[in-house]
DNA sequence: CGCACGTGAGACATTCTTGTCTCATGCGGA
DNA sequence: TCCGCATGAGACAAGAATGTCTCACGTGCG
């Protein structure tokens, strides 16, 4: 019985640390584990009992990342309706989490070699499967690769991630800004008299 | 006269370290400081003599690659001509130093506070107004700040270095992949049954 | 030849971070 | 009240990277 209290009370302290960890890391990627701990408002015995070392925190900061997404491209129901709609809820969902993937992202680069998690994988395969569909279904155009595009949305995710963070641009605009780009691009449409679209 | 010599053969011996470290930083970003004096053929000891440390080495990386980013702005001529065509220019003048680009732009969300360096804020500054002339001469889409278009660009460009190191994406189509992307976007422009895009 | 100078090799102290450990404290339950 | 247990504080050793220094070597030049 008190196991479980204890338990409860464990895991819902690791998620807390989890996410302070992460909102750290976000803004400074090089933070010691004291300050990790500091900003949780723990001491660094206590975050060493609950992640063995930094690359745990760093392996259980992956995990919740790819939950996140996984949790996210569920939400966004990419196999439903247009593509370019399921974008549009995609990068919705993925928003509230873009710090952390930045951090992920950035983190990835920093190592040569030294396989990644499977579990990006798996990503990778979700959202290039929703760039092939748009070009399946005519939305999209087809002279840019499903792996190109979804490299460059990680890219504009954390573009955008790093400039809201240091007030570059606005908060409120960022699944505008990224949407927008990515579906229609800078240029202009050239307008065509009137037509269907607003 | 000797001097000079010196002077001419320590300069090119610079250089020479200086594109190694980029090299080698872009591939492992944590790159020690035995890793580049190895990678560019000299030892620990010269490496130190010629840059004093750590943060030198990088504040020179930081010169080099704002040096080459105004270089490339000046050889792309982007106040003349259509702004689509500038953007085409840039990034094609940029892509030989777009590894050396995405080491410093993650280098630089590495720390917070700490002021970066001036040249980047005239290199921004540059970007943003090729941006805003597009959207003046109606180019450009208005719904999208320049400030924005700047990051997004830098975001692209990181992720294409990226992904080509990684093997995930072809080289030849580097600036293809950014320009096309950036400009046009990913949606299949509505076919307006001939006009004059080829 | 002899000298000056850049260089490589390596020793060394220093600093930073990590990981481990111990001990006192406080809180909650039995 | 008493006990169990998680915590905080801090000491400690180990490792890595850095910065500094010395010394021997080789090359080029006078």
């Amino acid at each position: 019985m008190s196991h479980v209290r204890y338990r409860r009370l464990m895991a819902v302290d690791r998620d807390h640390v989890l996410r302070s960890a992460a909102a750290l890391l976000t803004r400074k990627s090089t933070a010691t584990m004291d300050e990790v701990a500091r900003a949780a408002g723990i001491s660094r015995a206590t975050l060493h009992r609950q992640f063995a070392g930094r690359d745990a925190l760093v392996r259980a900061l992956e995990a919740l990342g790819i939950a996140e997404c996984e949790a996210a491209l569920a939400a966004a129901r990419t196999d439903e309706g247009p593509a370019t709609d399921a974008v549009r809820r995609l990068v919705a969902e993925i928003e509230p989490h873009a710090g952390l993937l930045a951090f992920l992202y950035s983190e990835n680069q920093l190592f040569e070699g030294e396989e990644q998690n499977e579990g990006w994988a798996r990503i990778d395969e979700s959202v290039a499967t929703l760039f092939r569909r748009g070009q399946s279904s005519g939305e999209f155009r087809i002279d840019l690769t499903p792996a190109w595009l979804t490299e460059a949305l990680y890219g504009l995710l954390a573009s955008a991630a790093w400039a809201v963070a240091e007030g570059r641009v606005a908060p409120k605009d960022f699944t505008h800004m990224i949407v927008e780009l990515l579906l229609g691009g800078v240029r202009r449409p050239a307008e065509p008299a009137a037509r269907k679209e607003s």
